[in-house]
DNA sequence: AGATCGGTCAACCGAATTGTTGAATGACAG
DNA sequence: CTGTCATTCAACAATTCGGTTGACCGATCT
């Protein structure tokens, strides 16, 4: 439907391409997480933590609050929910057709390529 | 429960970060198409499309079949609904969350207005 | 004032990604 | 045998990415 959500997708799906920030949203969805507690069990510098969060931001899966010297963050439903629309628009292909897919394939082969003529 | 999808999903959402391969899948979501074909439009070296299509067909989101000298290409359903399924893992916080996201604000409103609750 | 704490910023590094061009592949047409 | 078609492969340049380290900021507690 829309497709000037082009740049939005990206960073979205971008931003959802790493392990590490995914497992942030997933630390995430459990509730409220500072920066340094979504750096903590990844073995990484509180930089690059805070670089994935800039990420998770800017793609707008979280937002942040500041409070008192800590940065809070929470996720985001609308960026999540626009990957998932974005998905959900080629849903028909693993509902209608997912059972029917090689019996389907193999009418159009039969279809385009009558002959049976071996090499 | 799949933790162990990591790395697939890595490719996955990797792949979708790129316009020029989600448009690729919105062609072929439309039936399949040669390498060439999904070149065209793009207005890139048909080598840069092949990449595309080996990034996309090694994610698993998409299946070759070698008919002639044409490339034949078209969506698989397995490595889409995986994608769909994780974001849907978090879908609470756009149907429980989203939609009733003013409703649930009025009535922490409302909650002021004593109802038994205890507080 | 000085120390500390949670984060960010800037500079830098190595590896991966995206693009280009030109040559190679493999089956068929002539 | 040679050319053509559709595509891949190889080599290369530019850009981006994820990571590090070290300096800096702003507010608080001695």
């Amino acid at each position: 439907m829309i497709e000037s959500e082009s740049p939005r997708l990206s960073a979205i799906f971008h931003a959802l391409g790493d392990p590490t920030r995914r497992d942030m949203i997933r630390d995430l969805a459990k509730g409220e997480r500072s920066v340094g507690d979504l750096a903590a069990p990844h073995d990484i510098s509180l930089a690059a933590a805070s670089k994935h969060v800039k990420a998770l931001e800017s793609a707008g899966l979280i937002r942040r609050e500041i409070r008192w010297r800590t940065h809070v963050c929470h996720l985001n439903a609308e960026a999540l929910a626009a990957a998932h629309d974005w998905l959900d628009s080629y849903r028909r292909f693993w509902t209608d057709r997912l059972d029917n897919l090689e019996d389907l394939l193999r009418q159009e082969k039969k279809a385009q390529h009558p002959k049976g003529d071996a090499k």
